[in-house]
DNA sequence: CGGGCGCTTGAGGCAGCTCAAGTCGTGTGG
DNA sequence: CCACACGACTTGAGCTGCCTCAAGCGCCCG
């Protein structure tokens, strides 16, 4: 059995399914606007792929800058903390997102990265990323590009949560998990939390209370249906409408 | 026309003293990590510098995205148009800022921008950018280290909003237009508005009735000065702190 | 000099917070 | 495998900070 495999892996190449080719998000990360037979110099980049369990720590504030983390499956959250100690959270990630960018400015992590759930990460060091520009020009151009999305999201963010009313606000927080898990899931409007209501709370700048009544006024007027982390949404119609 | 230039540079160099050399704000902007020598590589990035009147628009929601704008002198306003109409400002910008870069990611603008008060920006047209890189690497660092700065800086405003009462987002506000200004003019600690109570109340998610208050209540505890839009920090620590 | 906009300050109402009690679901140890 | 314990969530009651509405002032510009 060992002999028929190295012959195997002698007339065909070895197909390493963690790599970028089989990845299931490669439609959504850096590979996206790669040739295919480009797409093994993405994989030189990577120098891990960790599996992390929940709680595992990708990086911390303060933390010197070295990689970018492309997320392959799972959900992350970072978070900041304020000088009287509570943490905020700044972001929630999910399967192709990539994380650490706001630390390319001053070489330093601003904020605290955490995993929610079983997670796979790939470790891209940023060194080998600069370097890489030179072969590949397409994958800075792919990595400004999502920066600027990054800055899109969080301006969104920023008129969603100045100006908004609490059913506002988990709606619309709900629609961005929808939009975001959809397109990798192709499963129809049913999805899971993977943080507490705590977590949302903080992040919408609403009491896990709030965000746990808002949640059953929107059940009431019919928009989702909630049991516990599972969520499905009813009329996304209605939903989208909420998110103006 | 290539040559006519150089042929002047050859015998008495034009002081041209709207070019990037002799900036005011040469040292924030992008030919921060440029050689002298490069830059009017950058000089030539620039289609034009046109003096802008309070309420003159650099672009439009939905427009198609062609330039950047670094702002030379001024101030600037970023706003979307929710659903129902109102607007919701997502930024304030100043010299040596530049505007549009989360306009890269699909290649249309989010937000309209508009002069607060007279205002003179330098035009980039991305294109230019984009072919530049080949001969000056350090010009895409500088971009992505600036988008990497505003992300940063809207993921701080984020945490701001989302916890923060209402004195402390006004003191945080306040402090940031300190920093980012006095960068600038090395003034001690006075400095204008360039936006009216109204405005800042939008940004913050806040009334402007409360933002005065506020305002009232800062002073009341000795921290600030105000006379109508003037600013005068009385005790930048005790500020500061506020932000914890 | 007049008008209007920007700002301040007051009064009352309500959305969301805090505190509290109780249920449910999950993970752990016997 | 079951029982227990703890964390997560829901729901209720009362309180408070911010919003809304309103009135009046003062600065700026035509």
């Amino acid at each position: 059995m060992a002999l028929s495999k190295k012959i195997d892996h002698r007339v065909v190449p070895i197909k390493d399914f963690s790599s970028c080719a089989y990845c299931s998000v490669r439609q959504l990360c850096l590979p996206v606007s790669v040739a295919k037979k480009e797409i093994n110099i993405i994989d030189e980049l990577v120098a891990s792929r960790p599996l992390l369990k929940k709680g595992d720590y990708l990086f911390h504030s303060a933390d010197k800058f070295q990689s970018l983390f492309a997320i392959k499956s799972g959900a992350i959250k970072t978070y900041g903390n304020t000088r009287d100690g509570r943490e905020q959270i700044t972001g929630f990630h999910f399967a192709g997102e990539l994380i650490g960018l706001d630390a390319i400015g001053n070489n330093t992590h601003n904020c605290n990265a955490v995993t929610l759930e079983k997670t796979v990460v790939c470790e891209l060091p940023y060194k080998n990323i600069e370097s890489i520009n030179l072969l590949i020009p397409g994958v800075q151009r792919e990595i400004t590009r999502l920066m600027s999305l990054e800055i899109h999201n969080d301006e969104e963010m920023l008129m969603a949560i100045g100006s908004m009313r609490a059913e506002q606000r988990v709606a619309c927080f709900l629609f961005s998990l929808y939009r975001r898990l959809m397109l990798r899931n192709k499963q129809k409007s049913i999805f899971r939390l993977p943080m507490t209501r705590e977590e949302i709370g903080n992040y919408l700048g609403l009491s896990l209370e709030t965000v746990s009544r808002r949640m059953s006024s929107l059940h009431e007027e019919g928009i989702i249906e909630v049991e516990n982390r599972l969520i499905k949404l009813e009329n996304i119609d209605k939903l989208q409408a909420l998110c103006s």
